[in-house]
RNA sequence: GGUGGAGUGGCCGAGAGGCGAGGCAACGGACUGCAAAUCCGUGUACACGGGUUCAAAUCCCGUCUCCACCUCCA
């Protein structure tokens, strides 16, 4: 296979096998649902939506694993301030978060585990853990379960750290600790979070710990080693390297590359729920066409850091109008030919998921398919529309996929503006055949005052709805 | 303090020793009644200071600035 991939763990670009040859298992960390998902949240999702379509395109079966985590401090805290059950919020939230998955064309995982669904598996690798002396439970009696760092001495490989680098957490309890920079792997109830926020086990009622949750559901659907671990960049420390030291440390042979994408930034800064800057998916998608958003998200490099702006976004929206508008009048003159992929788009794809060289391939593409139908040379329109939309498939950005059509509503309403377009410009096409051009212009103004834009063309005007 | 990443033309964004990725914008041309769309053309870009080399945005040394992780974070 001629795919490489960047590993974190090893810091460079390598070649990848899978694990069982035609397969692909890839675990990547979900969402906490405590609130709704903004763009850099939905960046994660895009990348990997892309992988796998890339994958998918080698011939592989790919089993995508992403998991929700639905219980934990926050989601306590903000139900309990909402003053609804915290299971009502976890699940409104997961709600939107497949609303954002499906509003920009990610396809929905193999299977997406919640945690609180799991606790027997993560009671399990405690049990395992603390067999091998490599967890604890604090002795305070607060019920916590904490992994012995000092224990396992690959601790800190994935983010080349040492354990005595480390600032251990300052506000963090240490009185069950043998260590401040142990880890919880299951937190004791406390008195004041529901009841129904706990399960029983040897150590007491309790609840999952956000790191152990990862191991115990990528070991239950993935098994003891899998392809590909992923997530944001900052997951990598600490929560993928305590994945990695547990399930490593239970015996597992665990992820064989680590992904991680970069951030999303708003005036510099790393959008993120904490600093409040994030922008909701949901109100961008009211703003710029969803595919758009979608151009937007895939076209820089996974590993990059890509600014949030306007500028950005009318950007994209416009490149892919133009490359929508070279797909529907080339469709019109040739139909709809079976998608292929040149081949410098594959050495780009391959080359670590180069999106950005890839997508400079498809505007070439679409070049040339715009040169050949202005020409008339229907066999090389033809040839380049099929590239565009094999292309446009790896992305996931074929407008005629079902993932874009939301409901029946439009495609009737595109008929009915359609007729009534169509009347005005027969209005206009008289006026022209009268040479009155002043009466020709007015209604073509006022129709673009609409957001329609009139394009003449060999074969009669057009119109299309500018982009917003 | 520890560990990483980044500074590229008006803007966005690739590349990582030698032929100026690509997009958006702008300007000129072709086409058009005029436009729009499309195509063609137009830019002495690589934070700063040294160094290595026939050749440096790319390697080395130093400096500055920004960002991230080490606490919940995609």
């Amino acid at each position: 296979m001629s795919l490489r991939l960047y590993d974190t763990a090893t810091r460079e670009v390598r070649d990848f096998e899978p694990l069982v040859p035609g397969e692909v298992s890839i675990y990547h960390c979900g969402l906490t649902v405590q609130s709704a998902p903004h763009v850099g949240h939905i960046r994660k999702e895009v990348v990997f939506d892309v992988l796998r379509r890339w994958l998918t395109w080698h011939g592989l079966r790919v089993t995508v694993i992403a998991n929700v985590t639905d219980i934990d401090d926050k989601i306590l805290n903000k139900s309990a301030e909402a003053g609804v059950p915290w299971f009502a919020h976890a699940y409104r939230f997961e709600r939107e978060l497949h609303d954002a998955y499906a509003a920009l064309g990610c396809l929905p995982p193999t299977y997406e585990p919640r945690a609180t669904g799991h606790v027997p598996e993560m009671l399990e690798l405690i049990e395992v853990l603390i067999e091998r002396g490599h967890a604890y439970a604090a002795e305070d009696g607060s019920g916590d379960v904490y992994f012995d760092v000092r224990s396992w001495p690959a601790y800190g490989v994935l983010s080349r750290q040492r354990i005595e680098d480390m600032e251990p957490a300052e506000d963090a309890d240490p009185r069950g600790k043998r260590d401040p920079r142990d880890f919880a792997l299951w937190k004791g109830h406390k008195p004041s979070e529901p009841i129904t926020a706990s399960w029983p086990t040897p150590w007491g009622r309790g609840r999952p710990g956000w790191h152990l949750e990862c191991s115990a559901m990528a070991g239950k659907y993935l098994g003891d080693e899998f392809d590909i671990h992923g997530g944001g960049l900052d997951l990598r420390f600490p929560h993928h390297e305590n994945e990695l030291a547990q399930s490593t440390a239970a015996g597992q042979r665990f992820a064989r590359f680590w992904m991680h994408n970069a951030w999303v930034t708003a005036a510099g800064e790393k959008m993120s729920k904490s600093l409040g800057n994030g922008a909701l998916v949901s109100q961008v998608v009211e703003r710029y066409p969803a595919r758009a958003v979608r151009f937007y998200l895939a076209q820089p490099h996974y590993r990059s850091a890509i600014e949030f702006s306007d500028t950005s976004l009318d950007e994209a929206t416009a490149a892919l109008a133009r490359i929508d508008s070279f797909v529907d009048r080339a469709v019109e003159l040739v139909g709809r030919p079976e998608g292929s992929v040149p081949t410098a788009f594959v050495t780009a794809m391959d080359d670590d998921l180069g999106t950005p060289g890839a997508v400079a391939v498809l505007y070439q593409a679409v070049r040339d398919g715009n040169t050949a139908l202005a020409a008339g040379d229907k066999e090389t329109a033809a040839a380049r529309l099929a590239e565009v939309l094999g292309m446009l498939a790896v992305l996931g950005l074929d407008a005629a996929d079902p993932i874009w059509q939301h409901g029946g509503d439009d495609a009737r309403l595109v008929t009915v503006v359609d007729g009534l377009v169509g009347a005005l410009l027969e209005q206009r096409a008289a006026a022209r055949g009268r040479r009155d051009f002043a009466a020709a212009d007015a209604l073509r103004d006022a129709l673009n005052d609409l957001g329609i834009t009139i394009t003449d063309t060999p074969a009669g005007p057009r119109w299309s709805l500018a982009a917003h």
